[in-house]
DNA sequence: ATAAAATATGAGCGATTATTCGCTTTCGAT
DNA sequence: ATCGAAAGCGAATAATCGCTCATATTTTAT
């Protein structure tokens, strides 16, 4: 029997110069996604800005899509690795600090990378393998229904699962409206008074 | 001097023949977007699906984005004869008759056509010319002003602008994410229960 | 009836793109 | 020093797509 071909990507890159090909396309993706848009963001156009060639991409990426994946997931973790700090440390306070510390906390996630978020969120159309590329992390309703249930008596909401849906729904709405598309909001003012706003709106809601 | 070529698209159809190959083609856009996605949504496509050929599409539509923007505003419309009918009556209602309509009136919008606005918000890059197409109509923004300002005796926030970007960014969120990704919750039961909680939310803000 | 204007046609051009594969270079273990 | 495996290379391919234009048909006006 012939010997076969087998060009199909290899998940794992076992040598530390491979990792780092790896790195260099995931973060060449992200570059030319913030300082050229995704429809610029050719598979050739990408290797080129990450120092290698396409054959290589196609080594560790099976496709296109993948690599904006990877891209995507890199972002989400960076995010929640703050959110989920926070969220650990607001466990025990209640209601009135915890919401405000947690708007808070999503502003500063949405301040991570605004660019490529709004890129991300913008401009990659969600067909195919990107469909479940999802803005709003099923993680934050699972840490926000945890807090919600351990400080149950202190709230005057029955339903801790819409009450959850309702609250994170209007965070990630309010801190990325405020972020990525309303520039006054950017000043350090407007967005304590954003803050403020938001903190009352979800207090209220939930103390009744 | 020799004749220009001048194949640029005209803008208006002046033969009622003409306005219904317009039509044809938007109408045949937004079919196709609903019914095999952006990417499938290619100038020949489009053409195929209305009954014209190619050259018709670009006698009236300059590219490809601007059928897009054609089949987006269309959309934008029918939602808005809806919303701007609901807020002219309920004008003179009172803070918490208003909101309940106002989130209800939402709902429904976000129902006229789900699948093309799940499509337009998730599918179309915002690139190039579709850059300004915006999920959250502006109009929203103005009209909703006007209620606050001429109920600003029964309200508790003081900034009314700030507050007007709030309220819309919420009830948009909300019913956006309901309708568009919750299953769940497009029994009517469900829906009842989502348009109460978002009542409270919104009005327990504005009345402090 | 006739001519001009409006409308419609669709093969095909040019450009771009994702992906492949035969080959070379480098690495790691012996 | 040797050799197999891992990593890297990039010209070439095949397909797609937006768009044009020379030509044909239909409508309107006279």
């Amino acid at each position: 029997m012939v010997r076969r071909s087998l060009t199909k990507p290899r998940k794992a890159a076992s040598q530390q110069r491979s990792r780092a090909t790896v790195d260099a396309l995931i973060e060449a993706t992200a570059r030319i996604l913030v300082r050229e848009g995704f429809d610029k963001a050719s598979t050739n156009r990408i290797a080129e800005v990450a120092g290698v060639s396409v054959g290589s991409l196609y080594q560790y990426f099976p496709s296109k899509e993948a690599l904006v994946v990877a891209v995507a997931e890199r972002h989400q973790q960076e995010i929640m690795q703050t959110v989920r700090g926070e969220l650990a440390e607001v466990l025990a306070e209640p209601v009135e600090k915890a919401v405000r510390k947690l708007i808070a906390v999503a502003v500063k996630a949405h301040r991570v990378d605004p660019k490529l978020h709004r890129v991300l969120a913008e401009q990659i159309p969600r067909v195919g393998k990107l469909e479940k590329l999802e803005t709003l992390n099923p993680e934050n309703f699972i840490l926000f229904s945890r807090y919600l249930e351990s400080h149950r008596d202190e709230l005057r909401v029955h339903d801790l699962e819409l009450a959850s849906f309702v609250c994170v729904t209007t965070i990630e709405a309010l801190t990325h409206n405020a972020v990525l598309h309303h520039a006054k909001m950017l000043s350090g003012e407007a967005m304590e008074a954003l803050i403020d706003e938001g903190a009352r709106l979800v207090t209220g809601y939930l103390k009744g």
